[in-house]
DNA sequence: AATTATTTGTTAAAATAATAACAATTCCGC
DNA sequence: GCGGAATTGTTATTATTTTAACAAATAATT
């Protein structure tokens, strides 16, 4: 316990951070200061330079953060050395979405494998892997490195593939179903909620809407 | 101007709100108390009466909540009575899964159309809509109510897409590309970041293997 | 080499957000 | 209809988060 406390809000902005240095790396941008950071990413200086200094010093008075090395940092907090191996549950709309999307893999998250319970999905091939079916899950995992379950199947069955697999071992669940999911078990788990993000730009929309009427 | 300004904090719990009443009223549950309530939801009952009454009393003491009547109020609040009208540009993975899901429709967001400029996938059927071309995107808002575009295309295309709907008079995107989308116009922006979510359950579960690494 | 410009890390202050407290009100059993 | 239990709306308090301020350190300039 060395270092103190770093609260949620700070953690949510570091892939941001993560994102807008990767971009500058490949800009070929060696340095920059917290002053141009805030300025393109639309927060303050301060801001940046306290979320920096919760995990040590990595700029350089007078001259500002080394991009390279900030990002590789930034990199090493979030864990990206751990090249997380993630299987995929539920082989529909969005199973197929994550699968076939390649920047998880860029970011240090590998599919390894893909099942389904419909006997229709099994075997079939996406993105390089073969679908498996339900009942190879436990021999699966106790065969290979998984870290991740990425949760794609309906709402209905998910907190029931959720405790099957945070029983097997499994450290962390990727959900997408529209609910809060928590277990018992020590697994770390992020909900997705992709409608309440949609609802929130129609909050955003809506009071626009009101505002204009009013303002007549 | 009559109600305070109600903060993003607040804003961003409301489908969570409307998501565990919908959840009640399913159930066939008439009234709640926000001590009932905040058990459910794992936060404090005193934020949920605070939420809430950044918007009207909509409770009885003694009584509590009726939940049919919260349910519909803050549905209200979020706006779902304006029945927005989306068009996907992007006919991809993204963009097919979103169009295969129906809960969006239950919330009152429905997909009127979908857009793409590749030839192979113009005049493809999903979810009974044929996918569009490009070229036809002028005459479609033109000529159809479109209050939101879901964008669900290539990183580098986003940007100038977004300037197109925009001008086309869009009120509201849904921006799928890991980029914070921002644009001079009066047009009201959410930007989904799956990889940034995915990265904070990649620093979680780092930090759960350096306290265990740490606590040997 | 001295001087001026920057720019960080860090502490202090201000602003926001969450929680607790409680008077006012309503329910509900008797 | 009465009296205690329950529960809200709202104000007060506490905690968290953001922003500002500034000394210390470095870089750039002359
Ligand atoms: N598609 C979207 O845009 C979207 C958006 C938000 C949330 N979601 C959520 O994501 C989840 C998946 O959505 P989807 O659109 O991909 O659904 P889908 O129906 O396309 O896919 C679900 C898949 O899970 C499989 N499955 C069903 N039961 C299973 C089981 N017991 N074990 C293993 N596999 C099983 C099905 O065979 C199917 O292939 C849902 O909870 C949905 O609410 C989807
Ligand atoms: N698939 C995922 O799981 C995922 C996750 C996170 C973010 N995203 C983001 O969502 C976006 C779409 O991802 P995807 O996986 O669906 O990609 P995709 O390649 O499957 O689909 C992109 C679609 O856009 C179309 N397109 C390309 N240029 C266009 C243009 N100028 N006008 C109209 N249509 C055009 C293509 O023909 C294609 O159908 C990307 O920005 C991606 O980074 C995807």
């Amino acid at each position: 316990m060395d270092d103190k406390k770093v609260s949620m809000a700070v953690v949510k902005r570091l892939p941001r951070y993560y994102r807008y240095l990767t971009d500058l790396l490949k800009l070929e941008v060696n340095r920059i200061s917290s002053k141009e950071l805030s300025e393109k990413m639309g927060i303050t200086a301060s801001q940046i330079r306290q979320d920096l200094n919760c995990f040590g010093g990595f700029g350089q008075q007078g001259y500002g953060y080394n991009v390279e090395i900030l990002q590789r940092e930034i990199g090493k907090i979030l864990g990206m050395q751990n090249k997380f191996k993630a299987i995929i549950i539920g082989a529909g709309n969005m199973g197929n979405a994550i699968a076939n999307y390649s920047l998880f893999a860029e970011r240090g998250y590998s599919i390894v494998a893909i099942f389904d319970n419909n006997t229709e999905k099994v075997g079939k091939i996406i993105n390089n892997l073969a679908v498996l079916d339900m009942n190879e899950l436990e021999n699966y995992i106790k065969n290979n490195r998984v870290d991740i379950a990425i949760l794609t199947v309906p709402f209905q069955y998910t907190s029931q593939i959720a405790e099957r697999v945070a029983s097997l071992g499994i450290k962390g669940i990727w959900n997408f179903s529209p609910m809060d999911l928590r277990l018992s078990h020590e697994v770390k788990i992020e909900n997705v909620h992709l409608s309440d993000s949609l609802m929130v730009l129609g909050y955003r929309m809506n009071k626009k809407i009101e505002e204009d009427k009013a303002s007549l």
